[in-house]
DNA sequence: CACGCAATGAACGAACTAGTACATGCTAGG
DNA sequence: CCTAGCATGTACTAGTTCGTTCATTGCGTG
């Protein structure tokens, strides 16, 4: 459970160096330190929610991973759906920071849409947490999204990435001119949440094992080449 | 252990063949049928697992909207997971029980394809309850549905009928050789489970109500395509 | 027709769980 | 260096929640 390195997870917090508890101070004296605590809380809450649901959580539990106690979550989240909010909070924000790394613009339109599905195939093969936080999320209905700003709502629907590509596919004439970006969004999220999200019954149903390279790679594959046919005229 | 009946679970529970409860029996008196309470029970607990999860559903509230009470739940299903395992057992048995009506046999292939497509989406989007309780069992890693046995799995993962549109397709000459009927099958319940398990977040991140009869109807169209056009040459 | 077993009901309790009261250490500003 | 207020820890409580105990009623059958 060693988990020092945690620093920004909440927020950029510039919480560099604490030189005041004397430069020297063993681990005996307590140091405060709130950005830190915070961010360690909503890391053990993340992955506590993303298992077990909002209701199977426990708080106990979770304050029992984390290097503090219970009375500091209440201290920062004020309850235990308080902390939840945090967490899908923080769990959209982190996915949107490091979606849109990727170089697109200079390849051709369908070789970027396949590039791009693949991009986000494997972001969220690698982020089942994640995942599974939106399964959560859904099954009470999106109450807590819905209660997001319109600022956060408006970066986390933010396909921009999406609507360049099918711009130049159209102009350059490879793709259907009827193409509704929302809509092929919906289809790729669609493919490859399935993959993480049911892959356990799925797994089960249909006797394969969807967890490895090959069957991964095929997958990817067999996605990417579904949604870039669905485009092309 | 009281695995007495299985036969009639939840539905529409006519209460079949039931010559032992006096057939004139009144209301004023108890009647002993187990069946029924059986079915009841699962009806109710059915809604209430998928509405709000296995640890989020109460025994007491279950208990309440049913005709019997709480000591029947345990008579008949040992405990809160015995009763979740028999709620998802019976709604992965009328799924099954419903499918696979349609006469799609003498339809061209591509088009029966469609027709399987717009069936399969339809069919979610009328049983919530079901994708929801998918849900919920894969964010306890299917650990309930893993526990099924052989012959259940099986009859849950037969896919013969697209098996042979498939066979017909590539027999006359419209589809792909190099389909897999699986990964075919995945891509499907991918599209149609996503749009009911995720058209909360979906819809407020989006700002679009998938629940219209309009985008409904766009949407069943543009899986139904997606899918055609993948298995195509 | 009475007897054993299945089905049912009401109330109870032990364990758990979210949240809090109270006490105290730490850091910064004057 | 001293005080105010933030940060933290400990111990506790009030309210749930699953599951059970004890008692009773209906049913089929010998």
């Amino acid at each position: 459970m060693a988990k020092a390195s945690t620093k920004a997870t909440a927020q950029p917090a510039p919480k560099v160096d604490k030189p005041k508890t004397s430069a020297t101070a063993k681990p005996k004296t307590r140091t405060n330190d709130p950005d830190r605590t915070r961010a360690n809380i909503i890391e053990v809450a993340t992955h506590e929610f993303s298992e077990k649901g909002l209701s199977g959580a426990r708080i106990d539990e979770i304050a029992e991973r984390t290097q503090t106690s219970k009375r500091m979550i209440y201290y920062y989240f004020e309850s235990k759906e308080g902390l939840y909010r945090a967490v899908i909070e923080n769990s959209y924000r982190r996915i949107r920071s490091i979606e849109a790394t990727l170089d697109l613009e200079h390849k051709p339109p369908l070789e970027a849409l396949a590039q791009h599905v693949r991009f986000t195939f494997d972001y969220q093969l690698a982020n089942p947490d994640f995942i599974r936080l939106v399964m959560v999320e859904n099954i009470h209905h999106g109450a807590h999204v819905a209660q997001f700003s319109p600022e956060q709502l408006d970066s986390m629907g933010d396909i921009s990435t999406l609507h360049s590509i099918i711009k130049r596919g159209i102009a350059e004439g490879v793709m259907r001119k009827d193409i509704d970006p929302v809509d092929l969004h919906m289809s790729i999220s669609a493919l490859c949440f399935f993959n993480v999200a049911n892959r356990h019954t799925f797994s089960t149903i249909f006797k394969v094992d969807m967890a490895t390279p090959a069957a991964t790679a095929a997958r990817r594959e067999s996605v990417a080449d579904t949604i870039v046919r669905s485009v092309t005229l």
